[in-house]
RNA sequence: GCGGGUAUCGUAUAAGGGCUUAUUAUCUCUGCCUUCCAAGCAGAUGAUGAGGGUUCGAAUCCCUCUACCCGCUCCA
């Protein structure tokens, strides 16, 4: 096993024993690329989302939120391109075992076009013209053309299987948005520039899924459609489009706290930019297998609003309420996976310390916000009343909204080691002093550090310490 | 999907067809002890991925399924 592997296969299992992932439908043995989020991973999530949700859409005037459904007229997908680009056909060589899409080993070997052929068709033209393994260059042993649909179909017929009531589960949540964007102008009196965001599930048969979070079949994306004026000039959507990009950076670096040397921005090359887009720079995270995708941002112009006007037969045009100046907007679309942003947060806050005396701690450093706990009550003692405060005292604190946990098992040590290992940055200690005067010691997980006042902290005063900016770290 | 490999308590592991009530460590839980950074002692829970076959006897051999890993594609 290679050490990029074992690095991730550590991190999944720290993960599944520590409540933040788990395998889905353990017991049954799993289904391949499915994963449940436990206890802290929902936290966790939750946690992202939210933050997500704050920088980007409720902290600016210039945005809203749509939450659109999974299940959409199929007709859409027609209009996206989904049906045919999302359904490509496939063929193996038997000889070598290597995979290729039909359509681009017939145009990069004779350059025919063949958009819209049955896979009967394809086949029969690999057949005819005897096309070889590009990779080996040699003969091949052609297996029949597959379609390979991407997307997940199921059926709205009750009864039967009726083609005409087959529909998909979306395989992205940028249509949910496009269909709504008359509504939002209408609804919210929305003015361009303006934005919408969603977060939402989207769901991919892909043909090659896996590395833990990285590629699932059911994932989720934050993603926003940013509308502007169509651009008179190239140097006036470019401004806008590195806006969304430096934008997105400060969120992944500032916010969810990713350290920014495993971050690096990758220009999507002209040639092999999606038709729709003139321009797509992915942010990468550095995973253990390497430097890949963990967020994009495309300028789209105004490819999707035109094409749903076209098929749908509504008016997607805009009139600015000052120039009076009637146009289809173009789009900026900056787009993050939440489960890639959860894995690359996992993978970026762990840390391995050695600690003096030999022994050594996991801490997930992760950012105060994202911390599914903010504070760990623990009684020194489990007997003389100790436990029974402690349990009160993460009542009162959850009951003030504070993310508290409550602990009793094992040594105090190590339930300090237990708390550094889910990330949780402060630890509250009941001992007998807490009993006679109110105070507690207060521990940070990072510097393993009593704070306050002689080393105690009034228990009165924690939530407001766990408020104060200087304690958010 | 195709080819190759793998599958034993939560985790890491032992058991060359019978010596197995499946080993050891760790984790988890209980009790004792313990006044702040993975202590100690005593005890407990917990596994041969699923189904079938060969055999007097299967964790071990065979088949099917499932899952995982490595390649082939792709991009949240």
């Amino acid at each position: 096993m290679s050490q990029a592997q074992d690095r991730l296969d550590k991190i999944a299992k720290f993960a599944n024993s520590t409540g933040f992932v788990y395998q889905g439908s353990g017991i049954y043995g799993g289904l391949a690329n499915t994963w449940d989020f436990g206890p802290k991973g929902v936290m966790l999530r939750n946690n992202i989302k939210e933050a997500w949700r704050r920088f980007f859409i409720t902290s600016r005037m210039d945005m809203v939120e749509v939450d659109a459904n999974i299940f959409m007229n199929s007709r859409v997908w027609e209009a996206s391109g989904h049906t045919g680009n999302f359904s490509d056909c496939m063929v193996d060589d038997k000889i070598s075992k290597h995979r290729f899409r039909a359509d681009h080993l017939i145009e990069d070997a004779i350059g025919i076009d063949v958009e819209g052929k049955s896979p009967e068709e394809i086949t029969q033209i690999i057949r005819d013209n005897k096309i070889k393994n590009p990779i080996t260059g040699q003969e091949a042993d052609w297996t029949e053309a597959r379609y390979m649909n991407m997307m997940f179909e199921t059926n709205r017929d009750k009864i039967g299987n009726d083609p005409n009531q087959k529909i998909y589960l979306r395989p992205e949540t940028a249509q949910g948005i496009f269909v709504n964007f008359k509504n939002a102008v209408q609804s919210e009196r929305a003015r361009v520039p303006f934005g919408i965001g969603q977060i939402g599930k989207a769901f991919r048969n892909e043909i090659t899924p896996g590395n833990f979070l990285y590629r699932i079949v059911e994932f989720e994306q934050m993603e926003i459609e940013y509308f502007i004026a169509p651009p008179k000039t190239d140097e006036e959507w470019n401004q806008v489009f590195e806006e969304w990009k430096d934008l997105q950076f400060e969120f992944f670096t500032q916010v969810i706290g990713i350290k920014p040397e495993n971050l690096k921005e990758k220009e999507h090359a002209q040639e092999k930019l999606s038709h729709y887009s003139k321009r797509t720079v992915d942010w990468e995270y550095n995973y253990p297998f390497g430097f890949n995708e963990l967020s994009g941002l495309a300028y789209r112009t105004d490819f999707d609003l035109s094409q749903h006007q076209e098929h749908s037969g509504k008016d997607l045009s805009y009139r600015d309420p000052v120039t009076n100046e009637v146009y289809v907007p173009h789009v900026m679309e900056p787009t993050v996976g939440v489960d890639r942003l959860l894995m690359a947060t996992m993978l970026d806050a762990y840390t391995e310390e050695e600690l003096d005396g030999g022994d050594s701690r996991v801490v997930m450093k992760f950012a105060y916000d994202l911390a599914p706990f903010k504070i760990a009550v623990l009684p020194l003692m489990k007997k003389d009343g100790l436990a029974e405060k402690a349990l009160e005292l993460s009542q009162d604190l959850r009951a003030q909204g504070i993310s508290a946990d409550y602990d009793m098992t094992g040594s105090i040590g190590k339930r300090y080691r237990r708390q550094d290992e889910v990330g949780t940055p402060w630890c509250a200690t009941v001992d007998y002093q807490t009993m006679e005067d109110g105070t507690v010691t207060l521990r940070h997980r990072d510097t393993m550090e009593q704070v306050g006042d002689g080393g105690r902290v009034k228990i009165e005063d924690l939530g407001s310490y766990l408020s104060s900016k200087s304690f958010q770290k």
